[in-house]
DNA sequence: GTCAAATAATCAGCTAGCTGATTGTTAGGA
DNA sequence: TCCTAACAATCAGCTAGCTGATTATTTGAC
């Protein structure tokens, strides 16, 4: 596996991370696209649009996740007043006590390194430049 | 977002890096979940179960992955004549031929970096980690 | 003022992961 | 020998990404 390609050992190691939050958040009602957004939302109420590009997803994906989200009870859209394209999206009591919950759950999972700093510098390289013509 | 714990930079580096790679292989009916498996062929054929521990995913995962390899005419799966439970995977000559022409094309797209090999390092040990209660 | 273009959200439909349950085959112990 | 446990593959059904197309609303040019 040392001679996978990059990009090949970046997704698999990011899916195996995942395994590990799946169980913790699923007995929370949460999935993990959802605890971004409830993550986003700490500034306040944001569009479905704003909440996508910062997600660095598609409004689709997210129009189903919030969907989810308010269903749960985790989170209310209503329609913008001046704008009747537009909704705005906020957390519920219920969500921002879920985000509470599970602050500090990524941080906590992730598996000890001794380059941290270098991997971290790393992955946001390789996210600046492929946002760049994307996002 | 240099705030964002580094599991979810992970996932997010590891989506954008994915979108390079599709337009191309698209062009050849190719997915990477294919372009996966005619790799972890090179050295002849594999049971499903094989190429499953191998690519770290379930083994229904690679079942699906294969039946499309399989129609698209890149792979044959034969019964095992001693272990009728078995399906030998096999790369077809096509299948060969397409490898042969991605064979550079996940390393030819990931963006330059700096500190690659640190990053190799670090995901590799994330992997191994992740992968020693799992797979 | 009207009509076309842009924008926000959604619908439809695809692949790739996952879990849980099922079918067929093999191996091993009573 | 038979019957149960283990194993290989698949079926059913879920979320999260994606693309392409559609609907409702707003903006801007004429």
């Amino acid at each position: 596996m040392a001679s996978w390609p990059t990009g090949r050992l970046l997704s698999t190691a990011a899916r195996l991370v995942e395994h590990a939050w799946v169980e913790a958040l699923d007995q929370l009602g949460l999935t993990h696209a959802g605890m971004v957004v409830l993550h986003l939302l700490d500034t306040g109420p944001l569009s479905q649009t704003e909440l996508a590009h910062r997600a660095r997803v598609q409004t689709q994906t997210m129009s189903r996740t919030l969907e989810r989200l308010e269903q749960g009870g985790y989170v209310v859209r209503t329609r913008d007043e001046h704008d009747a394209r537009r909704h705005a999206v906020a957390r519920t009591d219920a969500g921002a006590l879920a985000w509470a919950r599970t602050r500090t759950l990524e941080a906590d999972l992730f598996p000890p390194l001794e380059n941290a700093d270098a991997l971290r510098a790393a992955l946001l390289s390789i996210i600046a430049a492929s946002s760049a013509r994307r996002w």
